[in-house]
DNA sequence: GCTTTCTTACTCGGATACCTACTGTCCGAGTGGAATAGG
DNA sequence: CCTATTCCACTCGGACAGTAGGTATCCGAGTAAGAAAGC
């Protein structure tokens, strides 16, 4: 079981994007720079994170990316679910009803079997505390001295072609 | 992010050695069959609990699989642990050095990004849920009647061949 | 009838192809900004 | 000097290949059971 790339990149993204709130829309390209990342395949993540709702995106000249709502309302999962998707790791297939259960009656199968269960509750809690963490929190616990040499970077980096 | 399908095997798989306990070792072919599963590649995740403790194997003839311990002492985690592997889902790479955080100093980076942090926390709290849960919690909310059905099956398709 | 030997068929175990899904890249449509020409 | 227009460069957005990991399969080594022969 492996988290896509993604997800790693979208947080770092939401978050440089939360410490550049008030300066304007910010490009894949300047984005990208940032982090050293492929700037195509960077967008096309950030295009998730659109149609999931937490970023807005302003197309033109000077056009770009910025949260579409403040920090304290963009949870963890918010963006996980953006773009790992909504479905769980764990898919149960119903083999209790091959072979051996084929002839048990549909009755018994009104429950989900204990194992789906077990897995999903597990999951659940995942969710859960990825649900109670905010980008906020996470802005909270890292040092002033971070964004504010990343503003610095990104100001310096004004120039569009690179 | 998608769990992989052996770990469904390998949990039904284990509940079922566990309602078959003290009629000795059962094959691969059998558990295959008993819920239409590619036999060889079952056999090969079959080998994945073997080698984490969980199963023990017998060769030879009326050789198979039978559970190393008590259900009791088999959480969920094990078993998702043998099959999946004991690496996070979530790999932090550390792009927060790259591009605008190239320059930081070193001293800075001593303690792990807060996306990291708090990413793994969730798993953490994955991890501890699968933990608590344990193979025999998973067959006491199961109807008594799911496992009758599974031993008559197995004791009437006792033929090897098939 | 009992023991020993041999055969045999079944088992596990690892090495080998196939296929889906993530990763990476490219090009086109659309838009805001800036330069420019006119008033 | 101000305004409307035109052009343009930059942006997003979706469509097109490459590759790693999971899925599926096959074949060989090893072993216990069972049959057969000898005592």
């Amino acid at each position: 079981m492996r988290m896509s790339e993604g997800v790693e990149w979208g947080l770092h993204c939401c978050v440089t994007l939360a410490w550049l709130e008030g300066e304007g829309p910010v490009s894949t390209a300047r984005l990208a720079a940032s982090f050293e990342l492929p700037q195509a395949y960077l967008n096309k993540r950030l295009q998730a994170l659109v149609r999931a709702g937490i970023l807005s995106s302003t197309p033109g000249a000077r056009g770009g990316f910025r949260l579409a709502r403040p920090p304290e309302r963009i949870s963890l999962m918010d963006v996980v679910a953006a773009i790992e998707g909504t479905e769980d790791a764990f898919r149960c297939t119903e083999i209790r009803r091959k072979g051996s259960g084929a002839e048990a009656p549909d009755r018994e199968y009104g429950r989900p079997c204990g194992i789906s269960t077990a897995m999903r509750k597990a999951e659940l809690a995942w969710r859960r505390e990825l649900a109670a963490q905010t980008l906020a929190d996470v802005i909270a616990g890292t040092p002033a001295a971070v964004a504010d040499r990343t503003r610095r970077w990104f100001a310096s980096e004004r120039t569009p072609g690179g």
